[in-house]
DNA sequence: TCTATCATGTAAAGGGTTACATGATTCC
DNA sequence: GGAATCATGTAACCCTTTACATGATAGA
């Protein structure tokens, strides 16, 4: 039941249609949330059926007609009590995440491989980020206005671009660690083998006291 | 359809009852995945039915029948292949970020308590990783074995972890931001109003320089 | 006594994705 | 000539969550 506070969300800043809002959806919000067009219209006919939002038809030349939706005050409420609201539990899904946990099923060179395809994924998505920074900056600087409008915003751009960063970073290091642990795939494949401890001791022991050190950073 | 290959995943390690998964995904694997036995169960049906896995009925005194599933060759292919297909492009969904989007709607303190409360949820999170980290590496050190199979569950591990920090320590600074520009919220709560940029100009300069400087970090 | 754990499921409702349908304009 | 953009939607399917259903044992 979240869509339905994104849209509410956005049109308490702005009067929109569903186009507008999907576009919303795949530029900034990108960094949070995402959905489809076919689920958009719908829950806009619903959010107007329980009055939190109105709609106006808008005609254009040679285009369709647009179907700007505007907040009521219903609307106002429902999206403020949520924002205040207990935040859910985070509940995550990362598949790429799972195929890593799983790659001891294919060799290391395969492994390397998927890692990089995917840092090149997370490289792109951190590209058009941090353009996004930029004309955000530019934009404020240019208009030399502040507001908590922006200030969340720009909180939010910065955990996105942080996310990025960390991964692709992961990337580069779990890289690093299966290319110096090679000899793991190579002398054997079976999955009861085991290997003579030493092989990998001091890199892994390294890599444990690093990860158990990771709180203690300064960032 | 990812349930099907985080089951075929863990069958491809150890045969297990659909229970057993279940508290899998519940423990080490909610770093990146969830489920409910209500999808679980069906799904091993389904599983069954294409050949993927095999059961049988293990009698147990006082309980019910524990149904053990084990991967076939067929399963075995399909995970192996699905590890090595290309990963989704990561679809994010993370409606806390979401709320702080929207929380120019409601007063600064309100922001700040929700974002220490979120940031406990984390902590939370965090140190039952930490746990699992401790228990891995003292596992790892008193079998003197080394794997793939532990390789790759370190790297995830370290990348759970980390990811908890880094949301911890964005909380935290975020909650820093808006402590130091309560008076964007304080001197005027209409959405119409815009403040002199001079209160907030160097924070958000620094903030921006250094969101921008982010990928440039050694860690 | 009540709650948690073990162990299996089904049913209904809700949320999300893909495919289908239309049609004009603009850009390559 | 073909692809992309603007703009609206419906239908079918798939995936996920919540509620319902059963029943024994162990521990607080």
């Amino acid at each position: 039941m979240t869509l339905r506070h994104a849209i509410l969300g956005l049109l308490s800043k702005w009067d929109a249609t569903g186009y507008d809002i999907k576009k919303e959806f795949d530029d900034f919000m990108s960094i949070f949330w995402h959905s489809h067009l076919s689920q958009i219209y719908p829950e806009l006919n619903k959010l107007e059926a329980e009055e939190l939002v109105t709609s106006r038809l808008v005609p254009q030349e040679g285009k369709p007609d647009r179907k700007v939706y505007s907040i009521t005050n219903g609307g106002i409420d429902e999206i403020t009590s949520w924002v205040g609201a207990p935040p859910d539990i985070p509940k995550i899904k990362d598949s790429f995440l799972m195929q890593v946990f799983f790659m001891d099923n294919i060799s290391a060179d395969d492994v390397i491989f998927q890692l990089k395809y995917y840092q090149g994924v997370r490289q792109k998505r951190l590209d058009e980020m941090k353009q996004t920074v930029q004309e955000a900056w530019e934009s404020i600087v240019e208009r030399q206005i502040m507001t908590p409008r922006l200030l969340m915003s720009s909180a939010v751009l910065r955990r996105g671009l942080e996310q990025e960063v960390q991964y692709i970073r992961w990337c580069e290091e779990t890289i690093a660690l299966v290319e110096a642990c090679k000899s793991l795939w190579d002398t054997d494949t079976s999955p009861d083998s085991v290997l003579p401890f030493n092989d990998a001791k001091e890199l892994m022991e390294n890599y444990y006291n690093a990860t158990l050190a990771l709180e203690n950073d300064e960032a």
